[in-house]
DNA sequence: ATCGCTTTGATACGTCGGTATCAAAGATTT
DNA sequence: AAATCTTTGATACCGACGTATCAAAGCGAT
């Protein structure tokens, strides 16, 4: 009956049933019990995989993140002008909103690591601000090459614009998933923002 | 030995021990045992006053929201100029930031509990997200005196605006709570920020 | 077929945490 | 002085959870 599984696709079978239990239950709710059940496992192979509740927790942290970067650069690649900095810039902070199941998991999640890492200094010295440290220095650079272009005002400061643009679209995420404010009232503030910056489309 | 403290003394030093607790530990921290601890009493008189952790949770919101409330206010009327709508906001948004160890316990304690809210539907039901939307709309009026007063352009939309320095600022605050910027960064971007609004301070 | 990797099951241990209970005693009020 | 409110202490119960252990069996490859 047991099928044997390659150790990748079970790591990301029980990653993936973590995730599920995360985002429709909560951080807490995950227990090497609970993402057992999820996964139609045993507990057994849980910690069979996963030694420790830690390196499995650090482990879909990873998972995590290496699947929204994936979503995002999909995003980009899928829109009509995939280097144009005003395109590029509106898919990435459009995607990072919390729109459909997948990204609330994402927001959610990643926003429950975010408050443990506070206070755990274990989780603290994870890669965890690498991602949206990246991401900062990708979002300037863009609007350097747009300054260049000519598509953005030369009195803007790119660096500071950046960290602006990627706290807006945290601060907006968040909220809509409080529900505090609809995905659409959240893209079109961030259009509204790109508008009022004076970052426009590149002429074809 | 045991002397007696009114209702209202007991209740809020055991809040704030709560708060200290979830402040250097995280929210995961609070337990029955620990919040008595902390506030040196016995477990048991945490139970007689509340009878329950989620009514001893949902106690200690209230209190951390009302004494942000405070914070702001004192910020504000501190001032040089207290009625001018580029000083109020400045300070609203400067004071939403986690720069000393009381507001980081507000940021830190404030996003686990809306972490929580997310899948707790108790939790959820609570006027949670009443605080954020009703400074929303005072920083929407604010904008909208401004405008009146032709210190900020007609061309931009109050409701818009109000809803992205919100996002801003609680976005900047999450980076800061991360280590992943710094207080002063985040103060800069707010000021950049309202200066490229076009909204200028009243002139005297 | 033997060896090694994978999978399950049952189960158990220790800890922690919320809640409950009983008894007793100090303090305040009337 | 009596009645009521406040405080402590000592426990106890029960459930949940991380972790560990032992035994057994299926499957793949050499």
């Amino acid at each position: 009956m047991p099928k044997l599984a390659d150790r990748d696709t079970r790591h990301t079978q029980i990653l993936e049933a973590l995730l599920r239990v995360a985002g429709s239950q909560g951080l807490h709710a995950v227990t090497m019990r609970s993402v057992a059940a999820e996964a139609n496992i045993s507990l057994r192979l849980v910690q069979y995989y996963f030694e420790t509740k830690e390196k499995l927790l650090l482990a879909a942290l990873d998972h995590l993140a290496g699947r929204q970067r994936e979503r995002i650069q999909t995003r980009v690649l899928d829109t009509d002008a995939p280097d144009d900095p005003r395109t590029i810039i509106e898919a990435v902070l459009t995607e990072a909103l919390p729109t459909d199941q997948d990204s609330r998991t994402f927001h959610l999640v990643y926003t429950a690591y975010a408050v443990h890492a506070v206070t755990d200094p274990a989780l603290a010295a994870q890669p965890f601000l690498r991602a949206p440290d990246a991401m900062e220095h990708f979002l300037a650079d863009q609007l350097r090459h747009a300054q260049r272009d000519g598509i953005l005002p030369p009195h803007r400061d790119p660096r500071t614009e950046a960290a602006i643009l990627l706290a807006l679209s945290a601060g907006l995420g968040t909220g809509v998933l409080l529900g505090q404010r609809t995905a659409e009232n959240a893209t079109t503030a961030i259009s509204y923002h790109l508008d009022h910056l004076g970052l426009a489309r590149r002429p074809a």
